[in-house]
This record gives C-alpha cells, sequence and structure tokens, in this order.
DNA sequence: ATTTTTTTTTAGCCTTGGCTAAAGTTGGCC
DNA sequence: GGCCAACTTTAGCCAAGGCTAAAAAAAAAT
C-alpha cells in the first residue's frame, strides 16, 4: 500500500468507528482500530500521531482519537468514492451485492477528482449505494434517512420495506439466496422465517 | 505502493521497452529501465533481482533484464487491463484521449480477475484502445495490426487513415485540437501543415 | 486505598524500496 | 594491447510501517 493509501484507511476506520450511532464524530481506541484494521495496537498508535501531524485527527493519550473537520471531510470522500464504485459494480458491470466491497475498496483509492465526479455523472447521481447506503454528495451532505430503523425495533407494523443492510458479504449472499434485496416487503409473519441475527441487520421502512 | 503495485511496474517497463521493434523480448538496459520508472539505476538492480527470484525475469549482469515467459503473460495482463480501462473512460466517461493514461495507470493495479472480464465484456470486447492499440485477450492474442505505420514511412500515398498514436499526453492534446483523431483521413497535401515530429508518432494504412 | 488487570504507549528490531558514493565491468579508442 | 569513459552493481544509509516485548497509565476489583 502507498502512504496515501494507508492514511486513508486509518482515516476510514476512524470514520467508520466514530459514527456508530451519534452524528458527532466519537472517540476511537487503539483497540478498536487496531482490530478493524486487521494491525497490531502500536501500528495503529503510530499512524495517529501521524494523521495528527497533518491535521486530520486529534489524540488524547490512553483515551482514543477522532477526526477533525478536516479529516472529517476527506473521510467523507472516500466514502463517496468507495460507494459510486460499488454502485457501478453492480448496476453497470452486473455485479452482485456481495461480491463488490473488496473491489471498490480498492477502487476508492484511485486519485482523481475528475473521475469520480463523472463516475458520479455516469450513474445518475444514486442516492444511495447497492447495500442502501446513503451515497454522501461531492458537498459532503447525505441523503435523508429519516424513517429507517433496523427491523428488530419496529413493535407493530402491517407492512416493511428493506431500504438497506448492514452485514458482510457471506450474510449479504445468504439473504440474496432467499430473494431479500433492497426493495423487498416484509409482513408480520414473515418475521419467523428470518434468522434472528439478520433483524437487528435488515434496515426497513414502514410503508 | 504496495509491493505487487512496484513488481507490476517493473515488469510493465521491461516489456515496454523490451517490446520496441521485435516480437522477440529484448534485453533491457538497466539505465533504461531506471530513466522510464523515474527511479535511480541501483533500485532498479535491485527489483530485477526480485523479479528473477520470482521467476518473471532474467538478469545477465552488466548486460540486462528480460522477461520469462511467466512474466510477459503477467505483462500482457497489465496491459490489457489498462487498455480496456482507458477505453472505458473515453468510451463510456466521456474523457479525452490524452487525460486517461495517469488515471488508468492507477486502475490497472486493482486485483480481480471477475473485474477485467467484466469489463472487458460490458465494452464489447474492444479491438483497441482510445489510441489505437490493441487490446490483449484474456489468453494474450492481439488483433492483427499488419498494414498499419508510422505515417513517416510511407513515401506515396493516396488517402491514409489514422490507426494509433504514439505520443505523450500533451502532443495527443494539440492534436486533437487539429481535429486530429482515430480515424481521421490524411492526404499527401496535408502533410506539409503537419509538425514533424507528429510523422513518426501517427500510425496510419492506406486505404 | 491498594493491588491487580487491562489497555495503551514507547523502545527497539525487521522488511521493502529508495538514495548516494564507491567499486567493478564492458567496450571503444588510440 | 592498454586506457578511459560509460554503465552497472555493491555497500551502506534513510524512511515508512509492521511487529514483539516491556513500561506506563487507567480501570477494575478487593
Amino acid at each position: 500500500m502507498s502512504k496515501t493509501t494507508h492514511r486513508e484507511d486509518h482515516l476510514k476506520a476512524l470514520y467508520a468507528l466514530g459514527h456508530s450511532g451519534a452524528s458527532e464524530s466519537e472517540w476511537v481506541s487503539t483497540n478498536q482500530m487496531a482490530s478493524h484494521l486487521g494491525v497490531k495496537p502500536p501500528s495503529v498508535t503510530a499512524m495517529v500521531h501521524v494523521l495528527t501531524e497533518l491535521g486530520w485527527a486529534e489524540h488524547r493519550p490512553y483515551h482514543g482519537a477522532r477526526l477533525t473537520p478536516a479529516g472529517e471531510k476527506l473521510a467523507l470522500a472516500l466514502v463517496r468514492k468507495h460507494r459510486l464504485w460499488e454502485t457501478f459494480l453492480v448496476e453497470r458491470l452486473g455485479f452482485e451485492w456481495d461480491e463488490v466491497h473488496d473491489i471498490a475498496e480498492q477502487l476508492e483509492h484511485v486519485d482523481s477528482v475528475a473521475l469520480v465526479e463523472r463516475l458520479d455523472q455516469y450513474l445518475g447521481h444514486p442516492d444511495v449505494d447497492p447495500h442502501g447506503d446513503p451515497i454522501p454528495k461531492a458537498d459532503g451532505t447525505f441523503r435523508n434517512m429519516e424513517g429507517v430503523m433496523p427491523l428488530s425495533e419496529l413493535v407493530e407494523f402491517e407492512c416493511a420495506v428493506v431500504m438497506g443492510v448492514k452485514a458482510n458479504d457471506q450474510t449479504l449472499s445468504a439473504m440474496r439466496d432467499r430473494g431479500l434485496g433492497l426493495g423487498s416487503k416484509l409482513r408480520k409473519k414473515d418475521l419467523v422465517t428470518l434468522p434472528q441475527a439478520w433483524l437487528s441487520q435488515l434496515m426497513v421502512k414502514t410503508s
């Protein structure tokens, strides 16, 4: 990996782990980042120092790290690239939704602003990627995702529509085998037929 | 750059410099590779040793290096990827032919056989890239390029059709400004209006 | 409140690829 | 045939990232 790619991977990890719940960027522990990146904690400490030097992160020793606004902007650009490429791979090249993550992981590090913008245009400025995750616009804003929640949080409902999925490739493949995809409709009685673990991974909206 | 990307760059240099004229892979000097790659000679020596270890090149000290059949196969796969991506960038994303080299240089290192094959299919199995260079098939064979030669080698002719261009981005841009592109027709009398240097860069076929 | 456990950081080493400077080859020129 | 110039390789150093082991800090437990 290039120097840049390394830095980008750490930025993305910081972004991914720091935005689980709240909208504010949360402190992320060294251990969390290390296991997320498949690396040992000392390596993370070293890279966090570099990111701090660059003004992209701040570090409170023995407490954690988090993105600065500048770092957040860069991370969002990476997320944008990743999700646009995933969309391209599925929409244009005919890949399945469980096959694109690793390829997009490589494509997202290609450095060309013009390429991203032309890709976005070519795809018709999509709002969400093949997993239903919102694609940040060039200015960093997101599509409104109001009313979307994990299936597990619904108590009473008639019919729910799948708006997104948070799952690894293996689970995505299994869901596809069952005919589940974005837009699938689920009724109360269907719930018992689904693997328990999926309830928190399927993001739905009642209609 | 990743370890793999470094090796691939040296393989490509060996291929590019060793196939100028003949079909056989020729010996390439350390200096040639170094200046082609923008690196100092000792770095090339070191990498050539690595490629030799891997069975991708052979090295005759103080004489030069050349690809083995295995190395040639890998180099061809890289050329294939590069030219397919260039085609995609021009045909689908609307880039100009002088804007795509550097981007394709990055895209060609993305590692996924499925991606290359789907891209090839998506583009309709093109024979040549936007510069008229032939795109190797998955099995390593090329389109027949018979009858194509530099404009400078034509002595008497009625009309020649541009089939390819060997030029850097700046020259490509200048050619575009003059309306020159693949398929452009040139007559004997047009020659005097062209910059001298272009005559050896424009690959043509008499019709 | 002290001790123990867990987490994080620092210290020190390895690998890979780059560089300069010095030594070794090759080959052309008298 | 010997010498000089050009080119190539080796030797030795630097930077970036990764690792393990040990030290330091924070958190937990008694």
